[in-house]
DNA sequence: CTCCGTGCAAACCTTTTGCATTTGG
DNA sequence: CCAAATGCAAAAGGTTTGCACGGAG
């Protein structure tokens, strides 16, 4: 993600009456420039080198109003603090290795039919839902 | 699940050289006659009716145990504690009904399949995953 | 007898919040 | 201007842990 996209971001934020402050500013262009899915405090620690006036509660106010306006989605993995990435791709699930902790996104409509399938055939409907991979790479032979 | 079950655990657990003491004994009990899908402090609720000096700090060592010795398993869904189930059951995972908390289980050997050969594709091998549809039931029309 | 397990209370860690102060629009 | 946002520090909430005592094998 590029400069344009933080600026789309503040647009869509400024669009709800939120204000777009230094901190904010400097928040937004972080997680927009992320390529991998931060939590707070390296959302933090980022931010801060753009912006040295932001304190982690500003960090995570600002992911809840970005959570709440869908302009992010928070993950929350095993056993690891929140992660977060902007929700400008289309929908993805995760592979986490559990050697790295790197996150791999991939996507499957084969699977999103299945669960809707499912979830039917048992009277519900599907709201949202959490799909994750917990790999490694296999070991050479 | 009833009484044999507790003594499976029981015996499971004394195989590994760990004690069956009276709070363990509860805790076990519950656990193996659990329908639902308890968290520590409802676990440690119902504990209490069977053994009255039993701790939450107890409830949570025990657990942690068993999950080590693979006779239970963890899920922790979306803001909420975490709940725990006896591993008797076949693989399974979970649909939550997020207006009454109530969590339903089901299989599809076809999601399992097709988790395998996409994490392949990525050139990853599966560990364990987790797959949780968040549900309602559809409105009446 | 001897450790393993226990209760209690304190510590932990991430996330949230109350309050007085600053600041964006 | 002044409601909205901030920093700080304290609180919250689930879970873990240090320590001295108790009980299973």
């Amino acid at each position: 993600m590029d400069d344009a996209s933080a600026d789309r971001l503040e647009q869509a934020l400024r669009a709800d009456g939120v204000r777009i402050t230094r901190q904010r500013a400097a928040i937004l262009k972080v997680l927009s420039e992320a390529g991998d899915h931060p939590d707070a405090s390296e959302l933090h620690r980022r931010a801060r080198d753009i912006e040295e006036t932001v304190s982690l509660a500003t960090v995570y106010r600002t992911l809840a109003a970005l959570e709440a306006q869908g302009i992010i989605h928070r993950h929350v993995f095993e056993g690891t603090p929140a992660r977060f990435e902007t929700a400008d791709l289309p929908h993805h699930d995760h592979i986490i290795d559990i050697e790295t902790g790197d996150v791999i996104e991939f996507q499957s409509e084969k699977i999103e039919r299945l669960q809707q399938e499912i979830a039917k055939e048992l009277g519900y409907e599907v709201v949202r839902h959490r799909l994750e991979l917990y790999c490694r790479r296999p070991r050479k032979p």
